[in-house]
DNA sequence: TCGTATACCTTGTTCACTTAGGTATTCGCG
DNA sequence: CGCGAATACCTAAGTGAACAAGGTATACGA
């Protein structure tokens, strides 16, 4: 996942997130992932492609050729209903799963 | 780690914070991160204990036997100097990591 | 005495991620 | 025109943390 290889799991969630704009390619979702981050969180190729054939397997995504801004071929993932509530639980999750580390690391004492 | 499968990689973050207020004992670890998150993180014995192990690898922890408070023989752990260090580099590690998905996850458009 | 909590451990498996490659097209620059 | 960089996709091998599922042993209360 990161540069200084970081949490794994969230990669799933930030591509849901990613797509729940409308159709997105698997370039433009790493691109968004270390844009939106501000170059926190950078996504290697080698995790990208599998996550999202993974999501697609689950039936969390849907994917479809089409034609990217720079008019190459390039495939279009778009969230199935599946997907959308898949995101929404996600999120949840997270918030749950980072205010639980979150205090536990602010504790000041046993 | 947590009951529901989740984030891998912050366990051991967890442990030093756990440790840094002086000796506790790796059953007493395991309940301290239950209890300060109020069962949202559960920690596997499993998990625990080669975690222990690799952070005492790495130089990280020092483990020294003794007596528990219930009177039985318990492995007490304690911060090293670099363990000491680490703790607060993970700490910073992890406060811009979820900061980072925070971000990405309460943007509301592309 | 019998279950529960305490306290430690390991072995096998799974699976996400890293590393490290590969193909092909488009575009800008010299 | 040539060539590197960016775009856009992919996979195979290896790593390593966590999970699942066992195990040993002691202390304590019912």
């Amino acid at each position: 996942m990161a540069g200084s290889d970081l949490f794994v799991g969230t990669l799933d969630v930030l591509i849901l997130k990613a797509v729940s704009w409308g159709p997105i390619h698997g370039y433009g979702i790493g691109r968004w992932i270390r844009q939106t981050t501000r170059d926190a969180l950078q996504v290697q190729e080698g995790a990208l492609y599998p996550a999202l054939h993974r999501l697609e397997r689950k039936g969390l995504l849907e994917e479809e050729w089409g034609v990217s801004e720079t008019g190459r071929e390039a495939k279009y993932y778009r969230l199935t209903t599946a997907g959308r509530g898949e995101l929404r639980a996600a999120v949840t999750r997270w918030r749950d799963y980072a205010h639980a580390v979150t205090l536990a690391l602010d504790t000041t004492g046993r």
